[in-house]
DNA sequence: GCCAGTCATCTTGTATAGCAAGATATCAAT
DNA sequence: ATTGATATCTTGCTATACAAGATGACTGGC
């Protein structure tokens, strides 16, 4: 619980471009203020890779001669996004219910 | 991650009047969604009691002659309340401009 | 060339949460 | 008396998040 929000996380930040690892951290932490620590998105990488959600392939892109491995967005992690962002905005509504109105 | 989703609908049920287990549970399944099991239910109420958020007593109420263990809110727990009303809050935001928005 | 520092990834160990499943107990109804 | 519904609790399993440490590769200063 609530599962998901750093799965939601990471394939927002792949939907229009690539990334490597630390990169995610870093607008993980700045952009979502999630406060996640590298041996949290390294394992989370590899869970969402074997579930065929994102691919990795190893590049050295631009000025870096540090090859860097970069994920990219699957089509069936395309779809999972649409479908937990769908969850999301159940809960959000749900829960902002919860939290705004009184409740009995 | 993101923990307290549950303890924040906890709370918040509370927030009005006493409930019992089961009670919340229910709640918990019409309202929020969340699709909480009677297993996860209790040792959360256990967490929270020992954390001094709430307090439990048990008590006879209205037609019913079966007792059922009442849980209130603590003060403490009207101030955890507030601050993960406030986390909420703000990892709502930030998930929408990162669900919403075209992202980098 | 060598060394230190940084960048980048990975792994291990620990703690905890959520859940299914089962145990227990009480009351109501047949 | 037996069944079913209500209500709480516990155990065992799995998965996740994290801290901490290990590893390797490149850069910059000397």
């Amino acid at each position: 619980m609530i599962k998901g929000v750093l799965e939601l996380a990471l394939l927002c930040i792949l939907r229009k471009r690539a990334h490597y690892g630390l990169e995610i951290l870093q607008r993980m932490n700045e952009e979502s203020g999630l406060e996640v620590a590298d041996g949290t998105i390294y394992p989370l990488l590899h869970r969402m890779e074997s579930a065929g959600f994102v691919a990795a392939d190893w590049r050295i892109e631009g000025d870096q001669g540090r090859p860097r491995k970069y994920y990219t967005l699957k089509p069936r992690g395309a779809a999972e996004l649409k479908a937990m962002s769908d969850d999301w905005r159940d809960l959000r509504s749900r829960m902002d219910a919860l939290i705004e109105k009184g409740t009995r």
